[in-house]
DNA sequence: CTTTTTGATTTCGATACGAAACTAAACGCC
DNA sequence: GGCGTTTAGTTTCGTATCGAAATCAAAAAG
């Protein structure tokens, strides 16, 4: 019984990633949110300042914007995400998560799967991140699909002595980026190749 | 930057774990399934001969059997999956895809992610099998989940000369196991404590 | 001062999904 | 053999999710 093509070819690890994500987010508890709503929820809990708007949104959940209107706005009845008009653009609006979304965000069904990922040695743990990270990086290049990444590692990210300000900035929207952000998801990630080696993504080959 | 928190946290691994299988789940054919036809039909495919029925698929998709009726129709109607009455019991049918299922599985859009994670070696995918596995059966002990898992490797499983007819069979249901079925999955599925370490999961240690 | 672009929202129709009722076959039991 | 129970599958029906397109409003361009 070698090398039977099964039990670990990248079919089967497919297979299995789809299944677990899919029974790891089923949310069984008494007033449930839809997968969308935590997806959300999480969302505006993790971006960083420019990208926690309902087009950012949109765009990493790769969903249409009135979808991402109307998912926003079920939450904000919920009282989970509060509403934050941006001082200077009139059009835009951020969304942060309330008390009772992060309380509400303790209680997220993921949690098992970051527990059942918790028991796994460090070092697997990072080169899960590696694979998935690269994975996420070769399937988002075949289709149009976002990226996870922080700013801290965005080739976007423009060093604080390059801009007027002290701060670091995001080149993309122009933004001066908090502290707070670098560790922060960003709508408008795209990997930096130079920095590639220095992170903790894509150093093995 | 050494040792951020954020970068390789199971925090981290598994929000890119739900974005990679959202994502590489996106169907952007002419004439796209939804994500339940997919599921419906990958299971029909790779399933054991006993688990392919509507209830199999029902309690591998963590749905229910009206729910499940339901995708399965649309995948007949669609002329994707062959109804098959069981012989014995009036009551079961199974499903099988057809030639046209077949040749859409192939443009799976799930095929993208297999792609990627072909391009990672031998070791890494095993590893990455066997951390799945692993989360997979943890996530699923704490609630009610089906595990995925193969008939040749499931506790369940009764060796050939155990059974009258020569033929190994399956605990749970009775049925005689084709040699084919070892490989598939089973929806009865169950971890065999005693033969880890034998199998392609869980030997490194 | 238009015109265009961009961010957000609303409306509307299609449809996926789950709960519950229902049909039918197999099984158990005296 | 007859009768209740269990099990497999299907149907019905209401809810609500989702995407396409239209609408609104602010900013930018010309």
């Amino acid at each position: 019984m070698m090398q039977k093509t099964g039990p670990a070819s990248p079919q089967c690890a497919a297979d299995m990633l789809f299944h677990l994500a899919r029974s790891a987010g089923q949310d069984d508890s008494a007033t449930p949110l839809t997968p969308a709503q935590w997806a959300a929820l999480r969302f505006f809990a993790r971006a960083s300042r420019p990208s926690r708007t309902p087009s950012g949104f949109a765009s990493f959940h790769a969903t249409t914007r009135g979808t991402a209107s109307q998912t926003v706005k079920s939450l904000e009845r919920l009282g989970l995400l509060a509403r934050v008009r941006a001082p200077q653009d009139g059009r835009s609006v951020s969304f942060e998560p309330t008390e009772a979304g992060r309380d509400r965000l303790s209680r997220d069904p993921m949690r098992r799967l970051e527990a059942a990922l918790g028991r796994l040695s460090e070092g697997d743990v990072r080169r899960l991140c590696e694979v998935l990270q690269a994975s996420m990086e070769a399937v988002a290049g075949a289709q149009e699909a976002a990226v996870l990444g922080t700013c801290g590692d965005c080739r976007n990210l423009t060093p604080a002595e390059d801009t007027e300000g002290g701060l670091p900035g995001c080149a993309c929207t122009g933004d001066r980026l908090a502290p707070a952000d670098f560790d922060r998801l960003c709508v408008r990630y795209a990997p930096d190749p130079s920095r590639l080696g220095k992170t903790a993504r894509g150093g093995h080959e």
